[in-house]
DNA sequence: CGTAATATGTTGGATGGCGAAACAAATCTA
DNA sequence: TAGATTTGTTTCGCCATCCAACATATTACG
């Protein structure tokens, strides 16, 4: 229980060999409790007492710093009671909001997502066709414009968080390329903030998943997590190593969709040859499935009634490589759990052990020792809850800075 | 600028609260400067103030302590001069010093490396066939029994690092599984700690060599790189994400030399087949070079004086191995920069350019934008300072606290 | 049913590190 | 030689935190 967040101490592991730049991890304990609760949801004084380990009656004052600033609010101790005092129960305002959107090749969805990372609406905008750049844009801030009221009343909105399936400079927001969008060097962040006067910010869509499977969903409280999704645009990966987003130099880091899995294999949309993403795909398992489109767990269904030789070929086809894949990101990163998202939690759950023996005998006894596999939990609100996590990040590292006024 | 990072800011940590010991903060910006001085060598006070962020005042007092602790020491401005008053030079003391142990299949190296990086002594103990664990311990230990009186009056040690070529876990410092040393779940850290009375700690030689190559050599200043070193045990590899190792769970990350790269590939040791360090491996080029033995600046020139077309052909075939190996690498971590050591570096060496031109072919074109291969430049000291590095870590995150001392 | 034990909130005071400002020192420029 | 510039030095005030003592709310127990 001795708080894995501590007041006050310098990491002993990381010992900043440049100091030029802030260490993001970093953070005033005020911005430490908003995190607490944000990510936790529901503590008792006494728990985020133990957690951060600071003194009784820091938290207090703190506590009551962020009661003011309306960032959280406290209600009576929960019935369960245990020996002593009962401690008050601290909640995040959910009114503390952010937007988020995910453009992809068939619709844009916009969500407002509140402080404890509650999805408090989502509008699934259907397009005729791939959206372009300017086409989100427009749509996004239609749909922000609409609500616009409704936020000015009732929320305190931090910003708009864009999830890209594709390549994006996190630090400018510029989508360097969505291969299955279309775009090249779009500018999304700049034009979505010029449109709603929102600060904005882009990232892509695995890594944002990631983040929330990290924060809110099945590999809550990992430190050490890959997230894969598969869906219609190809594989998108995300890493968390030691509790943060691998970034990279430019925030391209993650891009698991295009290990290495087949010698000669087919040439793939990037460039090379044999990526996990072109061996393994979900259009071949629709097809077997008899389905023109659908779901992920539509999917599912339809393969467990159409169960045949060919599906379990095909399946199991999939599986290999996709076990290649792991075997090599086990090896790299020495995870604590994998968690997969879309038609590839499909195929981990339609041959369940599968993944994991061949994980057992073909990655290295240290690393593989500890991984598990999960299906992903969250569903169609993760991408919300991540996109909005990244419009959340400035106001969770200075919670009581200036709140953004929209100026539009 | 930085100022926000150093006044008053807690950290988020993985490690207990020792919650006793006050004053965090001020601690936190004395392993602040002191890791500064120890990584960038010389700087004067000026230039630490600048670096820091913190307050001219509150810089002059802390190196006044790490003056007093006999941390650092101070002299006259260097020669070139700007305008205004000449600013100190703040050096780091050599006689602040970690050992570091590197045993190999041929033999056991033992180093003395003072605050800066310096090597300031090192022991080859070549022996008659492969130690065992307790073989290198003793070897060890006997040569610091020998230098022991030298320690005990000229230096102050702070501990002893050991760098394994294998799975090696290093919060308890045992060694999981060292293949090529035939080494099983050996508590090393533990054996030489009893043997010397020094703290003893140990990690992957590798993931050293990454940490070293960051601080003091190729990669230095970069904040994302990889690593991989070639030698007679197979392939080694270590990342640098966002400024720290990557460690993964059990600290087991990084093992790129089972990357994936050849499909009904020779089986490894690993209990794979396929990987980089099966395909790829030094000892059909020192074959082909016509040598029984030597390193690998030995090897290089051979290879170059051979020239042939068998000498061309294997050289291509190894290095198309390594570009996808690579390509996996960047696609999944967008490094800044990728430093080969031992025979990798002889192989991107021999063939200037073509590893570059696989990478940009292969690789996606965000992450392999602005990537740039290395070949090592610490050489032998590597290891030394990689291991040095791990003992410096506990002093490095408390310079004012308790100095260990040895007790045999 | 009342007292003890336990846990936690609350308050006031003490601590200690840091930044700001004013001043001093050392160098370059003209 | 005077002014500009940069940096070290000193003093002072600020403020986040911790500590200790006290208050409060609940369970445990006779």
């Amino acid at each position: 229980m001795v708080a894995d967040i501590v007041a006050m101490m310098p990491s002993p592991t990381r010992t900043p060999a440049t100091a030029s730049e802030p260490d993001p991890s970093r953070r005033n304990n005020l911005a430490l409790l908003t995190s607490l609760v944000h990510h936790n949801g529901v503590l008792s004084r006494a728990q985020l007492t133990k957690r951060t380990g600071l003194n009784r009656s820091t938290v207090g004052t703190l506590i009551g710093q962020l009661v003011n600033l309306e960032v959280v609010y406290e209600t009576a101790p929960s019935g369960e009671s245990q020996v002593g005092r009962p401690s008050p129960i601290v909640h995040p305002r959910p009114s503390i909001a952010a937007l988020a959107v995910n453009p992809e090749i068939d619709a844009v969805t916009i969500g407002l997502v509140g402080l404890g990372g509650k999805v408090q609406k989502k509008i699934r905008f259907d397009t005729e066709r791939i959206p372009t750049a300017k086409e989100a844009v427009n749509i996004a801030a239609a749909v922000i414009a609409g609500m616009r009221s409704e936020l000015d009343t009732s929320y305190r909105v931090m910003g708009v968080g864009i999830a890209v399936p594709g390549l994006v400079n996190r630090d400018d927001g510029v989508v360097r390329h969505a291969p299955h969008l279309g775009w090249r060097n779009e500018p999304v962040a700049g034009m979505l903030s010029e449109a709603t006067g929102y600060p904005c910010h882009a990232a892509n869509d695995a890594s944002l998943g990631a983040e929330g499977e990290l924060l809110f969903g099945a590999g809550a409280g990992q430190k050490n997590l890959i997230y894969l999704n598969g869906g219609a645009s190809g594989i998108g990966g995300g890493v968390i190593a030691d509790g943060a987003l691998l970034r990279g130099v430019s925030g391209y880091a993650g891009e698991l969709g295009h290990t290495f899995v087949r010698s000669s294999g087919r040439p793939c949309h990037c460039g090379a040859t044999g990526c996990l993403e072109t061996e393994v795909s979900q259009s071949s398992l629709f097809e077997l499935a008899g389905l023109g489109g659908g779901d992920a767990s539509q999917l599912e269904q339809a393969l467990r009634a159409k169960s045949s030789e060919s599906v379990t070929a095909e399946v199991a086809r999939q599986v290999g490589y996709l076990g290649i894949a792991l075997r090599n990101a086990v090896n790299t990163f020495n995870p604590e759990a994998i968690v997969l998202d879309g038609f590839l939690g499909v195929l981990h759950s339609l041959s369940p052990g599968t993944l994991d023996s061949s994980l057992r005998s073909q990655a290295m006894d240290g690393p593989s020792g500890q991984v598990k596999i999960y299906q992903a939990a969250l569903g169609s609100d993760l991408m919300m809850i991540g996109a909005a996590e990244l419009a959340f990040t400035q106001f969770l590292a200075d919670p009581a800075g200036a709140f953004p006024t929209p100026t539009p």
